[in-house]
RNA sequence: GCCGAUGUAGCUCAGCUGGCUAGAGCAGCUGAUUUGUAAUCAGCAGGUCGUGGGUUCGAGUCCCUCCAUCGGCUCCA
């Protein structure tokens, strides 16, 4: 007999031998009819697989991460043999599950696939599933593994067994299909009743450009019909909340192929959002202590030859602007750094000036590669909400978390909940990546992960992600869509004072080298929008918004009452417009809803007879009739709820 | 940069296997209407079909180049 403990604590005795399935079946019948995954301490198993000792078991259903993590990764199974049934010679590598369904990279050699064949792919999936094929681990010797594959002549496969050790190699075999894996499967084929390729990509094999690239066929799968539909309506209602198309319909901003591709043009609209975004974080940063400055746009080469982005950037960056006189080089500055590290060494400075915080929004330039470029996410001039701390060693612990609360601040005004704080060291296997000595790598790693810890910010840890200059603490934020990007970060950096030789007077009489701190909590101003956009879908904050009131007057009789109602509505500083076309209230109200306005301000007969205005919300709901006042004080309550000062 | 897809009016789209002066709705303009909580009516105007080449008697439609966009990969100071 064998002690077998639950999730809930309880332990049960069984023989040796049982499956996770008869454990489940002890339990309830319903449980045991939606089993699809099982960890085993800690490990994945299958559902069939026997138990022989003690130990902790925890039984998966759709429901769980885990359980559809081993239902899209059996899916990938599936789809795998579908593809070699249709496309006899392919290549097959790896086919993991990931957030939403799963891949499989394939090698098709000279054959390709496109859209037009998914259905036909799909179709064979769906025969495979419905055939209730057992998915059965075998442990298979490192020898006939690789012989398996050199039997194909899959150059993939027999790369990743040659990197396994021999013993702990084991094949899934379902149907007439076999393939090398490490297990985790759901008990049969049956169970998946709905299959779809979402589209294919290219993909370097083992994520390095100088690889192969093969064809990564995305897809996803359910265990029910409804479910895929329900998906695919997701999706639909995803791309409604797209920042590219939002922006385009409030007027936000635009891009123009004749200016450059990933080169936004902010509209007026947009601009003065931004220059709102701008002033909630200037006023947030007086208050913390920060002094701005301003620094041109282009540098001396020299500058980053210095800074060390030169080297590391010079050859994929714009390329150095030419002067009428010989040998003058300037580049489009490509961040603010080295600039504010110039102004740090325009005086000397005593112990007792420091910390030296020195902010811009400044606006840099870089040559991304145009497939990366992405509305407003991804471009190639764009505006940071910068700064640079220049601080002793003693202060750097205290700065490093002034700065994660003024990010939280931010993230938290703008209702950015649902983050995610990481911490990005160096890659440890790769130190040609970087620059500095160990010695302030290990120390910069340490400020700020002891940082992390003292915030008790839940954060991961990604190595092979920092600057090349130091390690940074980000903090990523979803879009619509379910991808991950950067927004705030803070960096810690003893590099770049040593570089351009920074120093303060300490209170020894000795010249001392201060530490620096990178930080911008927007991150950079368009992905900033971007990212907000597509988490308001265009309704943003009352604070922020471009118009918070639109005023609707039901006839011509009845504008010069809009306007009096503007004026009064202006002194109050309220941002409103009047809609004085010759159009029906209806129609004025429906564009004003597709505008995103937050209130719609309607003024007719009844409302100039009694000095009122009858306020109707975005959304439809009407609050009847108010006075101006009363309008006022509720527009301001509803911004001080949402707008907290720092 | 790489793989795949897309590109028709300001916007959203139609245009089958190449065949008469390229269509619609919305937006715009003009006129009528003076309007009460998500589209008043009528008329007008608007496109070298992304660009450049080619095939053809004939190209929005087929082929190639380039450009831009979209989904990934790689990259992201």
């Amino acid at each position: 007999m064998i002690k077998i403990t639950l999730p809930d604590g309880s332990v049960r005795e069984y023989e040796k031998g049982i499956t996770p399935l008869d454990v489940a079946k002890s339990i309830s019948e319903g449980l045991a009819r939606n089993v699809i995954s099982a960890k085993f301490n800690d490990t994945v198993v299958e559902t069939v697989s026997a138990l022989n000792e003690d130990g902790k078991l925890v039984l998966y259903t759709w429901s769980n991460t885990e359980g559809k993590k081993a239902f899209w990764h059996s899916s990938s199974h599936i789809i795998a043999q579908a593809l070699e049934e249709l496309y006899p010679g392919i290549k097959l590598t790896i086919g993991p599950a990931i957030e939403n369904g799963f891949y499989y990279d394939v090698d098709f050699g000279e054959q390709s696939i496109s859209e037009k064949d998914f259905p036909a792919i799909e179709q064979k999936a769906l025969e495979i599933a419905r055939g209730k094929h057992d998915f059965k681990m075998r442990s298979v010797s490192k020898k006939d593994a690789l012989q398996f594959y050199k039997d194909q002549s899959n150059e993939y496969k027999v790369e990743l067994i040659e990197n396994l050790e021999d013993g702990s190699i084991t094949f899934c075999d379902h149907d007439t299909f076999t393939d090398l894996c490490r297990g985790g499967h759901i008990p049969n084929t049956g169970i998946v009743k709905a299959i779809k390729i979402m589209n294919v990509a290219g993909a370097y094999w083992r994520g390095d450009e100088n690889k192969t690239q093969l064809t990564r066929v995305y897809g996803i799968s359910f265990p029910k019909q409804k479910e895929l539909t329900e998906y695919l309506e997701l999706l639909e209602e995803a791309k409604k909340r797209d920042h590219r198309k939002l922006g385009k319909e409030l007027e936000l901003f635009t891009f123009s192929k004749k200016v450059g591709q990933g080169l936004p043009l902010w509209l007026p609209k947009g601009a003065a959002l931004r220059e709102r975004l701008e002033n909630f974080l200037k006023k947030a940063q007086k208050k913390a202590g920060y002094e701005m400055v301003i620094t041109p746009h282009i540098g001396q080469k020299e500058l980053y030859v210095t800074s060390g982005h030169y080297e590391k950037y010079g050859e994929d960056s714009f390329q150095p602007i030419h002067t009428p006189k010989a040998d003058e080089e300037f580049l489009l500055k490509p961040m603010n750094c080295p600039h504010h590290c110039e102004i740090f060494n325009s005086k000397p400075l005593s112990y007792r000036e420091l910390p030296k915080r020195f902010a811009e929004f400044g606006t840099v330039y870089r040559y991304e590669q145009s497939g990366e470029l992405h509305g407003l996410t991804r471009v190639r001039g764009f505006t940071q909400d910068d700064a640079h701390i220049f601080c002793t060693p003693d202060q750097l612990h205290q700065e490093f978390i002034d700065v994660i609360d003024l990010s939280l601040y931010v993230l938290g005004s703008l209702g950015f909940e649902n983050f995610t704080a990481q911490v990005s060291l160096r890659d440890p296997e790769k130190p040609e990546k970087y620059i500095g000595s160990i010695e302030n790598w290990d120390k910069a790693e340490k400020a700020i992960i002891n940082a992390a810890e003292e915030k008790s910010l839940n954060f991961i840890i990604e190595k092979g992600e920092a600057a090349f200059y130091g390690p940074k603490l980000d903090f990523m934020v979803k879009d619509a869509l379910g991808r991950n990007w950067q927004l705030g970060t803070i960096q810690v950096d003893y590099n770049l004072p040593e570089r351009f030789e920074l120093t303060y007077k300490g209170s020894d009489n000795e010249l001392h080298r201060p530490v620096m701190i990178h930080r911008a909590p927007f991150g950079s101003m368009e992905r900033f929008v971007a990212l907000l956009l597509e988490h308001t879908g265009g309704n943003f904050p009352l604070w922020l918004t471009p118009d918070q009131a639109i005023i609707l007057p039901v006839s011509e009789k009845h504008e010069k009452y809009a306007e009096k109602v503007l004026n009064s509505l202006e002194n109050d500083e309220i941002r409103a417009l009047i809609d004085v076309r010759n159009e029906t209230v209806g129609k004025k109200i429906r564009e004003a809803e597709m505008n995103k306005i937050p209130f719609m301000l309607i003024v007719g007969e009844n409302e100039e007879e009694q000095n009122t205005i009858s306020v109707r919300k975005h959304g439809g709901e009407d609050l009847g009739m108010l006075s101006l006042k009363e309008f006022v004080n509720l527009v301001e309550k509803e911004i001080s709820s949402t707008l907290k000062s720092f």
